[in-house]
DNA sequence: TAAGTCTTTAAGCAAATCTTAAGAAAGAAA
DNA sequence: TTTCTTTCTTAAGATTTGCTTAAAGACTTA
C-alpha cells in the first residue's frame, strides 16, 4: 500500500511517514503543492494525505485536478483546527475524507483503513493456506506456531497475500513494497522471497508462493 | 489515560487539570460546548468530564451526539444545582454519573475511578509475569517486592501491560505516554524501555518486554 | 535560590537488517 | 544437448536501528 503525504512541514510530515511506515506502508513525502501534484498524477498512490495550506499550490488546486485523472483514489484532507467549513468545502471538492490537527495517530489510521476498506476488502489477518497474517500485531503464524519475520519480509508477504491468486510483477512488488525510485535491476526480491520461504517451511510440494518466471511472484491457495 | 475536561470557568477546569495531572492522567481543557464536542468526536479520550451550563451548547447537547458516536466512553456530569432532578435527566441523556459543585477532589477521583473499574479493560491491577502493577497507589511489584518507577516509567509500563502481547508501535506509545506532538525522532523510548528492564530486572531469558525491530515494543506473557 | 530528582538529548557502540554481487541451479529455446 | 536467460542461494559489506551511558535541561521542593 503506497501513500503520497503532500505536507509543507517537515514535522507533521516526519512524524505521519514514520508512524505509516510502523503499520508497513510505503510513504513518499511532497513538500509542497506542485511536487505533491506531480507526484501523485504518476499514478502509483493507494492514497493521498493532503495538506489543506500549502505552498505553491493549495490542497484544494491539487484535489481537483487530481480528480480529474483519478477518480477513484482516496484523498484525505489534514486541516487546521478551527476550519470545520473548509472542510465541508473540501469534500465538495473531491476529498472523502478530512481529518483537522492536531489529530491523533489512531484515528488517522482509522479513516485511512475505512478509505481502504471501501475500496477492497482490507483485512486486518490475511490468510494463505496455513499462514496467517495478523497486520495489527505484526504477527506471522504458520499452523499456529509464530514466526519471526522483518519489516521488509514481513511488507512482501502482506503484499503477496493481498494479492493471493494474482501474478504480482516484479516492478509492481518493488513499487509498494521498496520505493518507485528504486533500483529495477536488482536481485532483493529474490533475496527476500528466498527467506520468506525459508522461514515459513514452504518446501515445492508446498509451494504457497510460486515463482512465474519472467513475470514475478503469486500467492497461490487453492 | 485521557481525560477532556469541557468547562468554561477556568478556575475550576485549572484546578482539575493540576489536580489529575498529578494522578498521572493526561488533561486536556476545552472552553466551550461547540470545542468540546468537537474534540470529544475526534475520540481518542478515556473519559469525559462536562460542565451542565456551558456557553455555545449545553453539556446535554454535548453528551446527546457524543453518544452516538462512541457509546461506551464515560462521561461524568459537573453540575451546579441541588436539584436532583437536573441529575437524573442527565443520566438518562446518557451521561454515566454526576457530580456537586463545589466538589471534593478526592470523590471525582473516586468516581472517575469507578468509571473506569466499570470498564472490562480498565483493571486497578495488571499484571506480566511477575510484575504487578497497581493503578490505584502507582504501586508496582515484581515477585511481590516494590519496586519504584517514576511518572514516565510507571505510564509506559502501565501502557505496555494493557497492551499486553501485542505490539506496541513507537508512534503510538510516543502518542499515548508522551504527546501527540512529540518530536517524532526522539530516543526517549529506548532511555525509558532501558530503565524500565533495569528496575524490573529483566533479562534476556526472561524478556517481558520485547523489542520488535523496526516497529517498536511488546509486553509478553505466554 | 539551591539541591535534588526526573526527563530529555546526544553520542558512541553493538547488533540486526538490508542490499549487492557473484556463482550455482533450474528452466526455456534452439 | 547446448546455450542462454532467469531465478536461487550465499555471504560480505553497508546501512539502519536499538542499547547504553553520561550529561544537560526542566521541574520540584524546601
Amino acid at each position: 500500500m503506497r501513500i503520497l503525504i503532500i505536507e509543507d512541514e517537515p514535522g507533521i510530515s516526519g512524524f505521519l511517514k514514520q508512524g505509516l511506515e510502523e503499520e508497513a506502508y510505503a510513504v513518499d513525502i511532497a513538500e509542497n503543492g506542485k511536487e505533491g501534484l506531480e507526484m501523485a498524477l504518476e499514478g502509483y498512490y493507494d492514497i493521498l494525505l493532503v495538506d489543506w495550506m500549502l505552498p505553491g499550490m493549495s490542497g484544494v488546486e491539487i484535489t481537483r485536478r487530481f480528480r480529474k485523472e483519478f477518480p477513484s483514489t482516496p484523498i484525505l484532507f489534514l486541516t487546521a483546527k478551527d476550519t470545520s467549513d473548509e472542510a465541508i468545502f473540501a469534500l465538495q471538492t473531491g476529498a472523502n475524507d478530512y481529518i483537522r490537527k492536531p489529530f491523533n495517530f489512531e484515528e488517522l489510521l482509522a479513516r485511512i483503513r475505512v478509505q481502504f476498506r471501501n475500496q477492497s476488502d482490507h483485512q486486518l489477518s490475511l490468510t494463505l493456506g496455513p499462514i496467517c497474517l495478523y497486520t495489527e500485531n505484526h504477527r506471522v503464524e504458520v499452523n499456529g506456531k509464530e514466526v519471526i519475520l522483518t519489516q521488509k519480509e514481513f511488507a512482501l508477504l502482506e503484499y503477496l497475500i493481498r494479492h493471493k491468486n494474482k501474478v504480482c510483477r516484479r516492478s509492481r512488488i518493488i513499487e509498494s513494497v521498496w520505493d518507485i525510485h528504486f533500483d529495477y535491476d536488482t536481485g532483493v526480491i529474490d533475496v527476500f522471497i528466498n527467506s520468506l520461504r525459508k522461514k515459513l517451511g514452504l518446501t515445492k510440494d508446498n509451494n504457497y508462493i510460486q515463482t512465474i518466471r519472467g513475470v514475478g511472484y503469486m500467492a497461490r491457495e487453492e
